[in-house]
Order: C-alpha cells, then sequence, then structure tokens
DNA sequence: TTTTCCATGTAACTCGTTACATGATTTC
DNA sequence: GAAATCATGTAACGAGTTACATGGAAAA
C-alpha cells in the first residue's frame, strides 16, 4: 500500500497526469523510492476502479490526450487511513547480504574479507553520494537523512565484521 | 538469488528434503530470512531442473515418500559463484514507511508524534525480542548483531524524529 | 477419536519488472 | 532528417504468498 499512500499523496498536493508523476517520483524521490512507468499507469487504473481518484483528459492539439487525475473524497479517506498505518509501524528490513556471511565459513577468510571490503567500496560510495545531494525542500529531508543514518550503521556493522575476517584470516 | 544460495549452502551441510528445510528456516534463521513452504519446494524443483541438485526418494513404510535433495558438482559450482556475488555486494534497502514521513505535514504534529511512538513501541520489542535471543552456533551470531545494530540505529533516528515533531507541536 | 505432525504438492492471485508498441512534437 | 521527449499503454514473465488438497502416523 506504500505506492498508493505516495501517489494519493503527490495527487493530493496538485492534479497530474501518469507520465508527471512517475517523472516526479524518479527526479525527485529517487533516495526514497522507485516506481516504474507500468507500475504507475496501473495503479493509477486500480485507483480509479476503487474509486480514490477520479480522471479527466486534456488534449492539447493532436499531441496524445493527458489523463490528469484528482483525489475524490474517497481517496481522502484512503490517504488518511493509508498514512497513519504507514506512520503507526516500522516497516520491517530483511538483509539479503546476510544469507552469504552464513556460509562465510566455507570460504578462507582473506577471500571473505576481500569479498566484504569490495561490499564496502560500494556502501561507501553510495553514502557519499547520499551526503553530498543538495538539501531537499521540508519533509523530503528527513528520508534523507534517514538513509545517511542507516548508510553509516551498515558501514561501521561491515567494519567490525571485516575486522573479525581479518583477525581470523592472520591464524589461518 | 539469495534463496538459492540459502538453498545450496544448507543442503551442502547435509542432505535434506523439503519439509525439513522449511522447517530448518522457519525455526532457526526467522531473525534472518523466511521462506515459505510452497517457495521452498518450488525453488527446489527449478534448481534440480537445472541440475544443481539431484533428489532421491526415501520410503519408511506406508508414510509419503520423502525426496531428499544431495548438491551436484554443478551445484557446488553455482553455490561458491552464488556465495561470492552476496559477498561482495551490498543489499539495497528501501524504508516504505519513509513515505508516510514526505506527507507527515498533512496532519497535526501531536498527531504524527502519537503514530510515530506507536511505531516506536513495536520497534523497541523487535529489538528487545532480539537481544534477547540465545546466542547462536558461529556465523549466525554475526546475523543477529547485525539486526540488534540496524535496530538500534533505527530507533536512535526515530527519537531525533520524534523530538523534532514533538518540537514544532509545541508551536502550533 | 480428534487433533497435531509429517510430507507432499497445486491453483489462484498479487505485485512488480522488462520488453515491446504507438504516435505526435520538439530539438539538433 | 534523425533523435530525444511527451504520453499512453499491453503482454509476458518472475517471484512470492495464501489458500486449498491429500493422506498416513502419532499423540492427546
Amino acid at each position: 500500500m506504500d505506492r498508493e499512500l505516495l501517489l494519493l499523496g503527490l495527487l493530493r498536493r496538485s492534479d497530474m497526469h501518469g507520465y508527471q508523476l512517475h517523472e516526479f517520483i524518479e527526479r525527485d524521490l529517487a533516495t526514497c523510492t522507485e516506481l516504474k512507468k507500468p507500475t504507475a499507469y496501473f495503479l493509477l487504473d486500480k485507483m480509479t476502479r476503487l474509486g480514490w481518484i477520479v480522471q479527466h483528459e486534456e488534449r492539447e492539439g493532436n499531441r496524445p490526450p493527458r489523463r490528469v487525475y484528482h483525489v475524490s473524497a474517497a481517496g481522502e479517506a484512503q490517504f488518511q487511513q493509508l498514512l497513519r498505518t504507514n506512520l503507526s509501524q516500522p516497516s520491517s528490513t530483511r538483509f539479503g547480504g546476510d544469507i552469504g556471511l552464513i556460509f562465510a565459513n566455507s570460504l578462507a577468510s582473506a577471500d571473505v574479507v576481500a569479498l566484504l571490503e569490495q561490499r564496502r567500496v560500494v556502501l561507501a560510495a553510495d553514502l557519499a553520494a547520499t551526503q553530498a545531494a543538495p538539501a531537499h525542500a521540508g519533509s523530503l529531508q528527513l528520508v534523507i537523512e534517514h538513509r545517511i543514518i542507516h548508510l553509516e550503521s551498515e558501514l561501521g556493522w561491515l567494519d567490525t565484521v571485516i575486522a573479525r575476517f581479518t583477525a581470523s584470516a592472520s591464524t589461518e
């Protein structure tokens, strides 16, 4: 329901058509989430069927008509509901990268260290890029800070793991 | 490919049948990942078709026959490949819970604080449960520590967010 | 004797992605 | 005249889940 919340929230600010929504999300919200074009169009159709949004066509000359969406009263109620649920529940995170760690003892510790160093490089680059992002307006800044804090925590943890495997490599 | 790595890694230690794998993952690896029964059976079929594992039936009396799986040479190569990829690449994390935050200014700050406090309770309970988990053998301990560090980081961040909305609630 | 456990699976569905298809318009 | 941009979608696929179906054995 997070995507639906996102679309409702954006449409509540101003009416938009699918292309516009997709573009905004890919450009301005990339640090936070992503939403492919077909998914956007599909969800807009679905939400129209559910009566959360209403669509009206705008046509300019001979161009393909724009379907501009507007949040209905039912959609506004739904938005409030989804927002409250989203805020009150932590999103469960699973670390797929931990599965490899379970089996790290299948490799020589030196190999594990080399591989984790590679992971570290990518992670550090991600952190640097996020930190370099220009200060964003309002609550979006919170999201960027969240990402930075998370990446810093990941880096710190990764360093302790690397240190351990480095230590055991020296005794092998 | 994380689930495939998981199954290969477990089967590499000892041959098992589907039910056994599913049970082990749900019971002993619950902190780290989950794998539903149909998914397990589906993946085992797929990996058999790919030649990564081979199956042989064991029957005991009148009970349903067990399909016991064993990692083939090709499967072992695949395991090495998947393991190296997994270790060398950070897993990208998306925080669905941040989408609500983008629209938090649609609510009164006091409401946001109340909702985030709820989130905090759940998060804190999760952390307590993870900390209370008995020390696990070997590299699984790493995974539990990862989870603890992550949850602590999340809690810390959540507290700063709550503090900000508390501050702005007092000036509304 | 009814429930739980062992052990297998199928069917239907949701969610999301990639790749493909269309056609006008503006920019180089 | 070619390429990028605007604007819409469909079709096919993949991953994973829930709910359902089966049937014997052990435990309550």
